[in-house]
DNA sequence: CCGCATGATGATGTATACATCCTTCCGCTC
DNA sequence: GAGCGGAAGGATGTATACATCATCATGCGG
């Protein structure tokens, strides 16, 4: 038996896809806010490469318009003005009813059980809101929501378009003065949808997890508007 | 007056984008067809670039899904089997029926004539078909169908499930032994298709672009799928 | 004291040398 | 002659030096 080649940071794609996958949390948790510049050597040092495969990764969350190179400046967190929400939002709503009429898959016991985790999550929440960790059970909840249809292009660009706009409520909501009473107020809204969905899977009608998500993505953004209102009047 | 800074093949991201787009023509042209093998070096000698820029470009293709980078072998343009297309297709199909109702814009006079003259475009290729006019006439009426919204996002995803798609008929029919019929029948189906979105226009309603092109869509890869099991059944 | 030119600094964009990996071909062994 | 092993060639992936650009501090001139 020959042993295999040594590889000490994974084999290539996936150490890349390690390096995008943290990058973007970061982007959408805020720890890189928005206008927030990289500097490409500051990340080859802590990922222990070069600027090269950094490179890559940022031209990816360029393409996908998380971030924008500009030379001799920096790598700039793009900031996202309502307009351009609403329209991302507008896609994201039709999409929603797209799930349970493309290629809708049912899910088993265990897929049932990690919907139920996210619903415990909830409730957890409630008795101790905290942003971040609502805006991680977000993401957890949007990626059991993607194992809902079988299309992988409508997996991919729901995904593409969730990562644009998760960000936002939580820098909105940083900039207002009743900031824990809507963070405790969104969870609540979130506990809702969550708790509308998985009745909707117990009841095996996956048609309207579509409808639910529909409706519940709008009343969303609707909320969100009326935030940024409050935040920036005239704006 | 200062002379401004000699540049000599347009302005990094510009130029960036004209590689870009050559290269996705002749992928969708099958110039490069399905399975061919580039090589980032000869591409980098034809641009009178080094590798990274060509790698920057490739880079985003790959993202696209119409290239596949492989470690030591080389660049390779995709290849998509009917089960994915099929789902593409699924998306497009809904997508279609978007434009018109998110963010609508009716063309003005110029706009019009655009689209008579891909009409005339059409005549034309009825009197002499030609695979790869045909192909190009397509492109140009799929970038006019984009203006007919304002919904960026919209028209972005729009695009990039096109380009993942339109390739497709020009490989399966070349496999055909019809090829000459089939070429025929689909220009004139396409033809029908710039006449009843031009019919549509012209009378104002723009919500009924997208039934239209959501039927011609469908139908489209209905006659799709069939050329497919006749090329290859069992497959 | 204000304003503009200018150089220092540091960022991204580019070119290139090197590392790693896969394919292929040649030659040896059975 | 068939099959396997290994070296050579060539491709992409990575690291790094250099070019270009934007910003800011500095100093000179008004």
């Amino acid at each position: 038996m020959t042993s295999a080649p040594q590889r000490r940071r994974g084999d290539g794609r996936q150490r890349l896809l390690r390096i995008y996958e943290t990058l973007r949390l970061r982007i959408c948790l805020l720890d890189y806010p928005p206008g927030h510049r990289l500097r490409e050597a500051d990340l080859a040092a802590e990922f222990a490469a070069s600027r090269t495969p950094i490179r890559r990764v940022l031209a990816r969350l360029e393409d996908e318009g998380l971030l924008r190179s500009v030379h001799g400046v920096g790598t700039i967190v793009t900031d996202i003005d309502i307009a351009a929400l609403a329209e991302v939002y507008e896609l994201r709503v039709a999409l929603a009813e797209l799930y349970g009429r493309l290629a809708p898959v049912a899910p088993d016991g265990a897929g049932l059980d990690r919907f139920r985790a996210v619903l415990s999550g909830c409730d957890a929440l409630v008795e101790r809101p905290d942003a971040r960790a609502f805006a991680r059970l977000n993401m957890e909840f949007f990626a059991l929501i993607a194992t809902l249809t079988a299309n992988a292009p409508l997996r991919q660009i729901s995904e593409r378009l969730y990562y644009q706009t998760t960000r936002i409520w939580l820098k909105t909501a940083a900039r207002l003065a009743a900031y824990e009473r809507l963070l405790a107020e969104e969870i609540a809204h979130f506990r809702r949808e969550v708790a509308d969905v998985l009745a909707a899977l117990e009841a095996g009608d996956l048609a309207n997890v579509g409808a639910i998500r529909r409706a519940h993505i709008a009343m969303s953004f609707a909320r969100l508007r009326a935030q940024a209102e409050r935040a920036a009047p005239g704006e």
